[in-house]
DNA sequence: TTGTACGCGTTATCAA
DNA sequence: TTGATAACGCGTACAA
């Protein structure tokens, strides 16, 4: 591929005239300028970004560190993040984390390498002190769905507890007396922590949350149906299932239909993340909202703004709002 | 952030030991290995990716360009590429096209500046002309979704026609007789391909298709609910509908029921892609399957094979494959 | 086994 | 308005 050097000898021009063009600086004659343009064009001439970011010290690259690139939610996450770069003239990198604090420090690593100056970092297995270090080491490094309260002005993440209570709350405003939870078996804190809350609101109304009325599973579809056929094993008798997420839940309708249980008539269901997916689900799946685009953008634009030495104000959290929809009604009496 | 003199000053030794230790070269000894091992880890010291892609001339970089991460189908585009790109251990770049030539073209000369050596390209938009002037240029590029004839060992694509064909005839087979298409408003070849190939069907059997049994608009849920309800405003007296694909038709069925038509009932439904959706909607929807995760996976290899010069197969094309689920019945006679 | 020095393609400084 | 030229951080002949 033709350098600045092929350029300048091809127009008969010094590189520093040829570079003054590429980047329209001021100082150049406007033959000059229409000429070097021209034999661009002819040698099919692009500047070369890594030998521009050795000097500039600066690339103009957002990177993006999470698990998987197929999941709705996090297709979601990645479209926010996209958007935001893509109005900023800002390229995006992408580097996998699964799920193992291996892989997403191998991930943050290679951004490093690629010295991206800002990134946006969704990790659920690494350390906090892990992270705070390398949130010392990047300005412009922003956690998405994480809270550590050392570096709180650098994290954008979302109530789940108040989430779970929520859910719990509504679920008993409608009469449910019997309610079971369908989670994540991944051993990360949302779904400890969603517990945590719909525990505590069945607990405000003196009803206990016994291991028996927990199933756990892979948090996607498949895993939805599985926790549901085993919760029906051990012979189903709630009104109303408060399930992970959305993508679990569409399982658990699933199964639930084919097993001859009406939602919401036998059994209510309500979902959370509130997925595209859940409003073509029949029924319409009453949910929690996770704002996750809206995070996702702001966690973005957080971490441009970071590695620009911008300030950026201290609080990022979001509450889960309740979507109501078709899948929950009342308990038969 | 640290460079390779900081490293070599700080441990005594020459940068091109340090270098040596860093890529593991062979003569270094035990004690400088070690040593250095250890200032590296002090300083906090990584290769910088952008000054060794400058003298090595490669960057292990797979540049993807495509339009929406957010859409199902696109994100298991994305997802089968970066599976490819993770497990070579090469970084994902990722360039959005949206819809339009220009957005497209600045997509892929944003990848070219950064000089990754392979990318897989999703373009509808650019003419043949410039795809195929991309592809003389960058060794590695192959196109994903789209056949150029005069590149086709560069191409990874579906049959589309042959898509369009087989839903009509299965549907024929059924023994429906008033057929109506539901399709993108996009102005790309895929939505003509099936078209086209719906109407071969029809008219082998001396039916017609008419303007008016076509609707069309955006090819996303609300985009079907919308083509669903204009076509019912014409008075919908037909008893299978084809659409463009999963996700209209999600939309689609969603306006039918909110209608009192159930389907497959009164009206059968047949989708295109074959996404996760598909499997959790009611009913199950039948459709064509696309293998669009094979074919990413597929298309990320011949990229990275092609950039090292390696040879790749004369053809890439798949075909798809009807998926019989719930969302179709014989019609009511 | 180790070190010196050049070059990768740019930008930026300083003279001219 | 233009042109030499010194960095940027690294890999690698070549020499020692």
């Amino acid at each position: 591929m033709a350098t600045i050097k092929d350029v300048a000898a091809a127009a008969g021009v010094s590189v520093a005239t040829v570079s003054r063009v590429v980047n329209n600086g001021p100082k150049v004659s406007a033959k000059n300028r229409k000429l070097v343009k021209q034999v661009m064009l002819d040698l099919g001439y692009r500047p070369n970004a890594n030998a521009r970011a050795l000097v500039t010290q600066t690339n103009r690259t957002l990177g993006l560190v999470f698990s998987e690139l197929t999941d709705p939610f996090f297709a979601t996450l990645a479209g926010g993040v996209e958007k935001i770069a893509r109005s900023n003239n800002i390229q995006l990198l992408i580097s996998n984390g699964l799920v193992s604090a291996e892989t997403e420090r191998r991930a943050i690593e290679t951004l490093l390498e690629q010295r991206c100056e800002s990134m946006v970092v969704h990790s659920k297995a690494l350390s906090e002190q892990a992270l705070i270090d390398y949130a010392e080491a990047v300005p412009g490094l922003v956690l998405i769905n994480r809270y550590i309260p050392a570096i709180a002005h650098r994290c954008v993440w979302l109530d789940n507890q108040a989430g779970g209570d929520a859910a719990a709350r509504y679920l008993l405003s409608m009469g449910h007396r019997n309610i079971a939870c369908i989670t994540s078996n991944y051993d990360i804190e949302d779904p400890r922590l969603r517990l945590n809350g719909i525990q505590q609101a069945l607990q405000q109304q003196g009803l206990p949350l016994n291991e028996q009325a927990i199933a756990s599973a892979e948090p996607n579809e498949i895993g939805g149906e599985q926790a549901a056929q085993n919760l029906l094993a051990r012979g189903l008798n709630y009104t109303a299932l408060i399930v992970y997420n959305d993508a679990m839940a569409s399982g658990v309708i699933s199964v639930l239909c084919d097993n001859g249980y009406r939602v919401p008539e036998d059994v209510s269901v309500v979902g959370f993340d509130d997925v595209l997916l859940s409003r073509y689900l029949r029924p319409k799946l009453t949910t929690m909202r996770y704002p996750i685009e809206m995070m996702a953008m702001e966690a973005a634009e957080m971490a441009l703004k970071l590695a620009n030495q911008q300030p950026v104000a201290a609080l990022h959290k979001y509450l889960p709002t309740l979507v109501k929809r078709d899948s929950v009604a009342p308990p038969k009496t």
